[in-house]
DNA sequence: TTTTCAATTGAACAATTGTTCAGTTAAGTG
DNA sequence: CACTTAACTGAACAATTGTTCAATTGAAAA
């Protein structure tokens, strides 16, 4: 048997990836096969083959894919007005973004040494063009004499860290929703670098 | 050959941790082969097993280890006082214990997912047990009066989580010694929880 | 209908995995 | 010195790994 009814590259492609993320995230890249991707697809090993050079590309394609969404998501952010305004705009798409995609989150932030060192250096950089848009804002603040950050650079890692976090452990369908949550840690943001 | 000079089950018995722990924090459980960690300590994988029963244990000592201490540890600090003083000696102790073990921190908080489920059971009652104890600092405040949460539990984990987080990037030689880095962090801490 | 070829199979590859164990060595004991 | 035995070796086990590829299938084009 082989091509089996209504199985085509597209339908497959996008699956490859889906069941790649999610049970990565679940056990971790070095403890899923790509017997057990195929498997859970619906194919035979092989047929991954067609999709992704080695599996080493898997997992840079969803990391990378998952950082050039997030970059874009922010750049197409309105980021005008003062820095507190800013702030609260980004934590607020930080959580926003993040929430719906607990899969990737974890991935990307589990698997980092997962990657080669070319890899990771291209997914070290765009992290770091994340966290230079939040340093931004805090330096403004402080030009702005509205915040107080010993550190800048301490005080985005904290930040993020903060509210990356969230990820770790909320859950869709718990007791809070997303505004309640958006709530709670923009109050805790504010309030970390205010005066 | 076997047994070759010096070598005794109090040498040979902590280096396999050691040098698990190690590798286990720079590759991940499932990467780590017991024939790479043998290598490095310099003994046939066969050797290990006089120190554990699997490598499922391996995984699990090191991390009921790390907890049992980090509880032992924050039982013997001095709780007393006001609760916005409760929470400088837990914000400074969580650094002080946590810097100088990021392998260990490192390992306990990506491998949760590689422990079995018996496993994974004590260890997430140990870091429960963890959060327990400063989330009782953060009620305390709510009922002095001194601190605004408006949920102790969330802000419980996104204390735990931005302090954490620092192990994640924090090296030993950086820019700032340990003194500044508790400082900045605490200012923040601080005021995350403040009225 | 016949032809085409993207999609997939299924078998094979060498390398590596965790774990077991009978045998070997040498440090410590008497 | 001889003896005991903890510590370790080295080989073996079956299972699994990522990856390759000739052969096969069947949906769509002609």
């Amino acid at each position: 048997m082989a091509r089996k009814q209504g199985s085509h590259s597209d339908i497959t492609g996008p699956r490859v990836l889906d069941t790649a993320l999610r049970l990565i995230a679940e056990h971790g890249f070095a403890a899923v096969s790509m017997r057990q991707i195929a498997s859970e697809v619906g194919v035979q090993a092989g047929a991954l083959y067609n999709y992704t050079p080695d599996k080493q590309s898997l997992l840079f394609d969803m990391m990378r894919a998952h950082m050039a969404e997030l970059l874009a998501a922010l750049r197409a952010v309105d980021l005008r007005g003062d820095a507190l305004c800013q702030l609260e705009t980004f934590t607020r798409f930080h959580i926003r973004f993040h929430l719906p995609r607990p899969d990737q989150v974890f991935v990307s932030y589990m698997e980092l040494r997962s990657l080669s060192p070319e890899n990771f250096a291209v997914i070290e950089r765009m992290r770091r063009d994340y966290e230079d848009a939040l340093e931004a804002i805090l330096r403004q603040g402080e030009t702005e004499g509205v915040f107080a950050v010993a550190n800048t650079r301490v005080a985005t890692r904290a930040i993020i860290a903060m509210l990356t976090g969230l990820s770790h452990w909320y859950r869709d369908g718990g007791a809070l929703d997303i505004a309640a949550i958006e709530a709670i840690y923009w109050d805790m943001v504010r309030k970390s670098v205010a005066l």
